[in-house]
DNA sequence: ACGGTATTTCCAGAATTATCGAAATAGCGA
DNA sequence: TCGCTATTTCGATAATTCTGGAAATACCGT
């Protein structure tokens, strides 16, 4: 039976698990040493982006195996890519990013504040060293 | 054999970061549904913990699978296995957690505070309903 | 000691992932 | 059109991971 291809192979559609599976995936990505540094690579280079070739030879891997890992990266909606002539510039989805982290947060924050306290306050004087930002909550 | 044991969490290096290969590890480790839904359980019977057998029930795992998922969580760091006469219960390490999140955000954000900022602010009605250390940070 | 419970280790097969050579595709300039 | 560059897709192999049956280990009560 030539039918369609099932990509979900375990839990289907139960519309909390989306999250879950998208989730999954981006960690996947990142747990890969060669794409984590891509990941880093590529937000190191925000907002520019950097194309495939570069990226290929700034880590030293062959092009048709950076593509693959690019790829996955891509799937997991870590990274886009668009084309300028002949060049593919990817770029890292640092949205994406922080919808990974935060759901990871989530999973182990929701209803034990106590938790994550601490670790806003590690990360605060990290990357908000701006005394004062817009209080839009 | 005498397994590593101990104290001294090994997944934080001299300068009290987490090292990429250990983040990678847990990273693959979260990468995976059941184990994913593990650390989700653990993390809500904090801080009592959970039996092994518990475990596998509650997800209907055989238990020598969740043994091996076990292992591989906590080969990971992310949670702690201490024996209970029979038992041997399970604990998310929350602090190890934390440590991979801020292992990530640290990837990202380096150098570019803008960045985080955004996601502090998401978090912080989340998790920090107030301030801890009212420190000089 | 024994029997029962809790958990892990051993092992093996199935599935998935990583890697990369070779070929294919896409765009550009002449 | 051809040739060149950039990148991806194809295909195959090696390595790793996932899974669970069976056996082993650890502990406790009697």
């Amino acid at each position: 039976m030539a039918t369609v291809k099932v990509d979900t192979p375990r839990y289907i559609d139960k519309s909390g698990y989306m999250e879950s599976e998208q989730a999954i995936l981006a960690l996947a990505a990142l747990a890969q040493s060669t794409r984590l540094d891509v990941f880093r690579l590529l937000a190191k280079h925000e907002p520019e982006g950097l194309p495939a070739g570069d990226i290929a030879k700034a880590l030293a891997v062959p092009q048709n195996t950076m593509s693959s890992h690019l790829a996955i990266l891509s799937r997991a909606g870590l990274v886009t890519a668009r084309r300028f002539s002949r060049s593919i510039v990817y770029r890292a989805d640092l949205k994406a990013f922080q919808s990974v982290v935060l759901f990871m947060l989530r999973d182990c924050c929701d209803g034990r504040p106590e938790i994550c306290g601490p670790l806003i306050e590690d990360l605060t004087p990290c990357c908000n060293p701006k005394p004062r930002t817009k209080a839009h909550v």
